[in-house]
RNA sequence: GGCCCGGUAGUUCAGUUGGUUAGAACGCCGCCCUGUCACGGCGGAGGUCGUGGGUUCGAGUCCCAUCCGGGUCGCCA
């Protein structure tokens, strides 16, 4: 059927309110469900606004009514009609409950199929499915509004840069390949055979460019590629809220970021943040949560048993402890009623992160019960009950090994107790700065210092004396942002001198040739009068995520990839045609 | 690349130590029904148990391989 100019809607369907009624409207919409009376028939008609009933009885034209019998699920529908009171019957779980629409005109622009699955909220429905029809998942109205509500911190976030004096500038996406950091997706060049661009993992050095060019501030939503596994919170392309800003420190950049943040709090849950954000140094956050991004919503802090247990005999703890590494516990408060079943999953949870095992101990009343006590001395055990504050109820968990893979699993290990005993609240919101990351940092596997951040750096002013000494020790000019657990963003005040960018590239094994080679355009621009600058970029995905009370980024974001990288509704990846391939010059090897 | 979990009507799931014709709910189709909104009543259709192989008198159930989905470690400057 012919849409018509008289066929427009006037109003979304819950834009129509109690003020409506009497006036005649017009609405578009699918079919969310019909149900027949008999006599009697009701639709409920979907947008993207909502959800409004539409009326038909025994004094609906014949043909109308009729029409409104034959409608089905997800029939696409014109209706048009007078807004009435549903008088005593009124649905209290809608916002248009208390009106509907009796329907004189009713036209049906499309039928539909039954779909794979109803478009309703309250089902689990099967991942690969959600994938293979996501434009019907789309319609289902909670993921209709994680849209919808995307969109709206969209606006936010640009307003607030806006007003700040933040100009909106694009960087291209096709640029040179990037020796450091994650897999580059590469694009191929036809017009130059066996050269190939790469999709920007991140803006930065466009960014740092256009300070060079002084334009002081800029801000952009930049589409960022890795070509890296997947996780929950992780896609191989997506959108960061990428910033920078000249004239500016550490101090500058943090204060306009958090005012962002508290910003988007105030406008979109009318939530006033007037405290300034903790801050913490990465040592800290390592020592005492073993994490550089630690979840401070609750407490299971880490304690440094190493010094008290340097003379135990109980040979895990004392291997540990000669081999340079640590002993470290957390105290977890209300473990003890874990089952020993749950302490064994704890035990087989830190295995993953290459933990040998899990010590532990806990108090039930005036039992203690523990897997390692009976291998220390008594002096040794009260002196660990003592430190940790060991009461009832209490369950410590111990890790002895090297420090990275005590940190790493304790880190981990905290939240997943605090996960098991319900104290994760999605809504509470518990903002924290990192500051002084590390510089360097040193791989084991390829013997040479990697940029923490990444190369373009600048170390704190006071540790610039340490890069012949001791460079591992240096910190740098870097912050994160993590909210919950989870890294936002983070930044870095920039290198701003070529000899400074010289001396951190021979640090990490780029010597000036390969310097001028792959850098050569930032090494030339550096001579140039550069301002001092630095920066920030949030994970937009993530930072949506978590405001809406999801781990899972796909759940808003429209066309996510599948775990594998795939998109199995267009079914891409996929192969490209033989033409294509020998204008680019390329010929596909098989694997083995 | 490693490890773990899952795949049974359209959908979400149940399916006992391997044993008769594989079930439920929702959805779908038909008939009835004038105030429903999780409408209700009656009836009906719908299954290569992901795929391939094996063990067995007999496999949804056990074994192997493989595909798909998810989680996670490595990876993610």
């Amino acid at each position: 059927m012919a849409f018509l100019s008289e066929d427009k809607r006037t109003h979304y369907c819950t834009s129509i309110t109690e003020a409506d009624i009497g006036t005649r409207v017009t609405v578009n919409g699918w079919c969310a469900k019909q149900r027949n009376l008999g006599g009697l028939i009701f639709i409920d008609l979907r947008d993207r606004s909502g959800i409004i009933q539409l009326a038909f009885d025994e004094n609906t034209a014949r043909d109308v009514f009729e029409t409104a019998a034959g409608v089905r699920s997800e029939y696409v529908l014109t209706a048009s009609g007078t807004v009435r009171s549903r008088g005593a019957d009124v649905n209290e779980n809608r916002a248009t409950g208390k009106i509907e629409i009796y329907v004189d005109k009713i036209k049906v622009l499309c039928t539909a199929e039954t779909t794979p699955f109803e478009i309703v909220d309250d089902k689990n429905i099967r991942n690969d499915l959600r994938m293979q029809f996501r434009y019907l998942d789309l319609r289902r109205p909670t993921m209709t509004e994680n849209v919808k509500l995307r969109s709206e911190i969209t606006k936010l976030t640009l307003d607030y840069f806006h007003d700040n004096g933040f100009l909106y500038i694009e960087t291209p996406d096709l640029i040179r390949p990037t020796p450091e950091g994650a897999r580059d997706y590469l694009v191929p060049s036809r017009v130059y055979p066996g050269k190939f661009y790469a999709l920007p993992q991140s803006p930065q050095l466009y960014k740092q460019l256009l300070m060079y060019a002084g334009f002081d501030r800029y801000i952009q939503l930049a589409r960022c590629f890795r070509d890296e596994d997947l996780r929950a919170d992780r896609q191989p392309e997506f959108t960061q809220i990428d910033l920078e800003m000249s004239f500016s420190t550490e101090e500058d950049i943090m204060e306009i970021n958090e005012g962002f943040l508290k910003y988007l709090f105030r406008k979109l849950f009318g939530i006033e943040m007037t405290e300034k954000f903790p801050r913490m140094t990465w040592r800290e956050a390592m020592e005492r949560y073993g994490s550089d991004k630690p979840d401070i919503r609750f407490g299971f802090e880490l304690c440094d048993l190493t010094e008290l247990l340097r003379g135990t005999e109980f040979r895990v703890f004392a291997g540990a402890i000669a081999a340079g590494g640590s002993v470290r516990a957390i105290n977890v408060k209300g473990g003890a009623k874990f089952s020993r079943r749950e302490i064994d999953g704890l035990a087989d949870f830190v295995k993953s992160y290459r933990a040998k095992g899990l010590a532990w101990a806990k108090k039930a009343g005036s039992e203690v019960s523990s897997s390692y006590a009976k291998f220390l001395t008594e002096a040794e055990n009260a002196a660990i009950y003592e430190k940790m504050g060991f009461e009832d109820g209490d369950l410590i968990l111990i890790v002895a090994d090297k420090n990275s893979v005590v940190f790493d699993s304790l880190g981990a290990l905290r939240r997943e107790c605090a996960k098991m005993l319900g104290l994760l609240d999605p809504k509470e919101f518990e903002f924290l700065w990192v500051t002084e990351f590390p510089l360097f940092e040193y791989s084991e596997e390829d013997g040479r210092f990697y940029a923490m951040h990444h190369p373009f750096t600048a170390p704190m002013e006071e540790d610039i004396p340490l890069f012949d000494t001791d460079p591992g020790a240096m910190r740098a000019r870097a912050y994160d942002i993590v909210l919950n657990g989870t890294e936002l963003g983070g930044g870095s005040i920039r290198i701003s001198t070529p000899e400074m960018q010289t001396l951190v590239f021979s640090k990490l094994g780029i010597g000036e040739e390969e310097a001028n080679a792959k850098f050569g355009f930032l090494m030339e621009a550096l001579k140039y009068g550069i301002p001092p600058h630095g920066g920030l970029a949030f994970g937009f995905d993530r930072l949506v995520a978590l405001l809406l009370g999801y781990e899972d980024i796909r759940e808003i974001i429209p066309f996510p990839k599948a775990q594998n990288a795939s998109e199995p509704m267009s079914k891409c990846p996929s192969e490209a045609d033989a033409k294509a391939l020998e204008e680019l010059g390329l010929a596909i090897k098989k694997r083995d």
